[in-house]
DNA sequence: CCCTGATTCGC
DNA sequence: GCGAATCAGG
């Protein structure tokens, strides 16, 4: 497969959505995560850095006289410092008020709702706390209902560890379904505790 | 172990 | 330009 206009219009739709690139990858067909990520690199779509005025140097300008250093195997550090500036947060969607009066509530509320304070001039929105999609707490009814209800004991590194119940009585269990990668909820719960997915653009690498 | 994106480098 | 291999992190 090669990539076509029509696929790399794709691409850049799905990339910008937020998709990963596995997502992408399964999507287009054809084609590994790798081989997105890579394209993703090449057309520059990697890091929002749409510097619309830069023209020039890439990032580490040899002033003038720059030791070359060829090195043609460069295992381990390869010393790439980049100041990362602040990402802009961003707003995916809307939401709707109160979609639903009786949410399950896991008795700690665990909505760690990312702050991400664009260090910029006024900061007057202030969202009205919560602002999770209906759908999102209509999923998260429905996951509950087949939730595998484990114990505390019964909980492994992939297994949902949302609480369900009243932790006082018996009526108490975790989710339990297959949590997402690197994440302590299944999809559905990662959906409600989450806001965002995307700003994770800090390498120190 | 699962996943994510980032980077390198032979082709 | 391409993407597998590898790396780094969650």
């Amino acid at each position: 497969m090669s990539w076509t206009d029509e696929r790399v219009e794709t691409l850049k739709r799905m990339w910008g959505e937020g998709q990963s690139a596995s997502a992408i990858a399964k999507e287009l067909g054809g084609v590994t995560r790798n081989a997105v990520i890579g394209k993703v690199h090449r057309l520059g779509l990697s890091n929002r850095n749409d510097d619309s005025s830069n023209s020039s140097e890439p990032a580490a300008a040899p002033a003038k006289a720059e030791a070359p250093a060829p090195e043609k195997k460069a295992e381990k550090k390869p010393a790439a410092p980049k100041p990362d500036p602040a990402p802009a947060a961003a707003k995916p969607e809307p939401a709707a008020e109160k979609p639903a009066a009786a949410a399950p509530q896991p008795s700690f509320t665990p909505v760690p709702r990312r702050p991400i304070v664009p260090a910029g001039q006024p900061l007057p929105p202030q969202p009205s706390a919560n602002e999770i999609s209906p759908e999102a707490l209509a999923n998260v009814r429905e996951v509950e209902k087949k939730a595998r209800k484990l114990s505390l004991m019964e909980l492994t590194e992939r297994t949902c560890k949302w609480p369900i119940g009243d932790p006082a009585t018996d009526k108490f269990w975790f989710c339990g379904l297959p949590s997402q990668a690197g994440k302590p909820y299944c999809e559905a719960h990662v959906g409600v505790a989450f806001q965002p997915m995307s700003s994770r653009r800090d390498r120190r690498r």
